[in-house]
DNA sequence: CATCACGTAACAAATAAAGTTGCATAATTT
DNA sequence: AAATTATGCAACTTTATTTGTTACGTGATG
């Protein structure tokens, strides 16, 4: 089964933010996560909502943060995104009375359940402040020493 | 994203299966899984490659479990199912040098390792034997007391 | 008022999962 | 042996979901 890297881009799109300060065009940020302008918009439409990003029209607009990067835990941006799906097992439910049926998805959901509130739990203790700190720890461990726009581009243009 | 119900499904029929005692056919499996005979025995192909299950061809042939209910946990017919995937999310990994990709994609990668670990340790630790236990449980406590073949299906002919 | 950027709906493409068909092979029954 | 029953397997179709795209509307800026 296929993963959902939503949470994984949103992130990535979110710290991008976060560096450059100014408003990010869903252009921009679409060369960078190689995708299309209105699937950003769509995704970020989502987090607006939650008071997590400001959008803004017309010359010099775009997207930004609009809360301290403390204050915004990976579970905020979650439940910003919908609560997607966390596990990519479930159970069937196609036979209701069956008591087999109902053995199995007992014992399935006892550990389903308890790996959903591991993650959520980890997601809760991890901030966006963390995850820029521990980029620019890894920008300074690469022997960076210059200003933002010249290098938190490694490659060409993505990122 | 949804959900594989596979492992819940694959229970559902081994358990039958050890109910039942003789072999059943992918027809009989089929029909009680409202799915297509073909689609068991793709299934149960690779449960047999991992010997959890032998099948017979001709009369009175089918498929029926092949070794004890007690040795049998979850995570053997996990690793039956070629170890599908547990978690509905992953990282993206489109920016191989982005340093900002990285300080994401560790976050996450701890919470979804131990996140998987956890599931994983808990497969180990449940039998079939359990779940056949927890069934007949169950089936008593629904106040059951005849042989198997007349209640195992508590609706028409489906479970 | 021209440009830029988001907002949104509707449509198209790509992917993955599940279901289906057809035929071959093997075992059992008669 | 012949008919029947059942799996084995490959190829194909269908369906559902996700992702990408187009087109046009709205609002802000210079």
């Amino acid at each position: 089964m296929k993963r959902d890297s939503r949470l994984s881009g949103v992130l990535h799109v979110l710290l991008h933010m976060a560096e450059v300060g100014t408003p990010m065009t869903s252009d921009a940020l679409a060369k960078m996560m190689k995708t299309n302008p209105v699937v950003i918009r769509r995704v970020l439409a989502g987090l607006r909502e939650h008071e997590l990003v400001c959008s803004e029209k017309g010359h010099g607009g775009g997207w930004k943060l609009c809360r301290d990067l403390e204050t915004i835990t990976l579970h905020d941006i979650y439940l910003a995104l919908d609560e997607p799906t966390l596990l990519a097992m479930g159970n069937r439910t196609e036979a209701p009375g069956c008591l087999v049926e109902e053995a199995v998805n007992n014992a399935l959901n006892q550990a389903f359940q308890d790996a959903e509130a591991l993650l959520l739990a980890r997601f809760r203790t991890v901030t966006l402040a963390q995850l820029s700190n521990d980029f620019h720890q890894r920008m300074h461990a690469r022997g960076f020493s210059g200003t933002h726009e010249h290098s938190i581009f490694p490659d060409e243009s993505s990122t």
